[in-house]
DNA sequence: AATGACATCAACCGCCGGTGG
DNA sequence: TCCACCGGCGGTTGATGTCAT
């Protein structure tokens, strides 16, 4: 047993000792948290956990804040867009989760890696062949991304034709802005209501928004539409040759400022991409992976 | 309506590398 | 150089939600 190990089976001795807390974190723990960065930003995980008076391991309110409670953490289901910067990333990085969080903002390591095990390596199950097998890759590139790419388009062009049609005035002046910057919105109308309940206006001011994983996000960028066309560009390049260093590259950031963080929020090369995404309506995500249009289309892969 | 199977995701675990005394 | 501490990473698990029968 290494030096580590014996670390961390110290904390579990904590921990079984009933002077650490496990499991599911409260809403009482979750604003002691939120608080405590806010005033002190993060960092020193230990003494931090200690300080904001949380009888949990460093550790654990590491995870908290970075895959719950950070205010720029993106919510809702992993767009068509992503899921292809996912498949090419990790045909690139393998099982290098950070890494390929860091080129989706808003996205933690953890969101990914269980998107991959839940969806991608059920799929690769399904056809009986390895995740890691050329093979399953093979499926992936020549088969399930140019797929993608096809309902980015398809989406796109919807898209372009509904917000033709009734473009909210909204976002002529920029509220999507306003969201996370607006002192007057009030704290209830970002945080979810049991949050706000019970810190009694002790929470962070609005910019703390989509805290909670059932709260569902605003409304669709304009600059979306712009995205899709340019991402599709690059991706129906990327079809054949996936170049998303490319796709990366040609994304300014777009990240909503959290006014009370202490980290400058990530540069990453992903655009902001609105609600309507993540709601694709009648695009259905689990399609593309269609064990119909594979049989189809490539019988030769089973 | 009940229930079992399956999917999802938050949280934990073990390990490793970096850092500073 | 050694050691303790800490943060970060990838793998795994268990609770919960959803769907099918």
């Amino acid at each position: 047993m290494d030096m580590a190990h014996e670390r961390d089976s110290s904390s579990e001795e904590e921990v079984m000792a009933g002077d650490l807390r496990r499991g599911p974190w409260t809403v009482e723990e979750d604003i002691l948290l939120v608080n405590y960065i806010a005033a002190h930003g993060e960092g020193r995980w230990n003494s931090l956990a200690r300080s904001a008076g949380l009888k949990r391991t460093g550790k654990s309110c590491r995870l908290r804040w970075l895959n719950y409670l950070r205010p720029d953490l993106r919510r809702g289901s992993i767009t068509p867009q992503e899921q292809l910067l996912i498949l090419e990333l990790h045909s690139r990085w393998g099982n290098r989760w950070s890494k390929i969080a860091q080129h989706l903002p808003g996205r933690t390591d953890n969101e990914i890696k269980n998107y991959w095990r839940t969806r991608v390596q059920k799929h690769a199950k399904q056809l009986k062949c390895d995740v890691n097998s050329q093979q399953f890759k093979d499926v992936m590139r020549y088969l399930w991304m140019p797929r993608l790419v096809e309902r980015i388009q398809a989406a796109a062009t919807a898209d372009a034709v509904q917000a033709a049609a009734d473009t909210p005035l909204s976002w002529q002046h920029g509220a999507d802005d306003a969201l996370y910057e607006s002192p007057e919105l009030p704290v209830d109308a970002c945080w979810p209501a049991e949050y706000a309940a019970v810190a009694g206006g002790q929470l962070p001011n609005a910019s703390v928004a989509e805290l909670s994983s059932t709260t569902t996000a605003g409304s669709s960028s304009p600059s979306t539409t712009e995205w899709f066309t340019t991402a599709c560009d690059a991706s129906s390049a990327a079809a054949t040759i996936c170049d998303t260093d490319q796709l990366i590259q040609q994304q300014a950031p777009s990240q909503p400022a959290g006014a009370w963080t202490s980290e400058p929020l990530p540069s990453l090369g992903f655009p902001e991409l609105g609600v309507a995404d993540f709601e694709m309506g009648s695009f259905d995500v689990d399609s593309i992976w269609s064990m119909d249009d594979l049989w189809n289309t490539q019988p030769q892969f089973v």
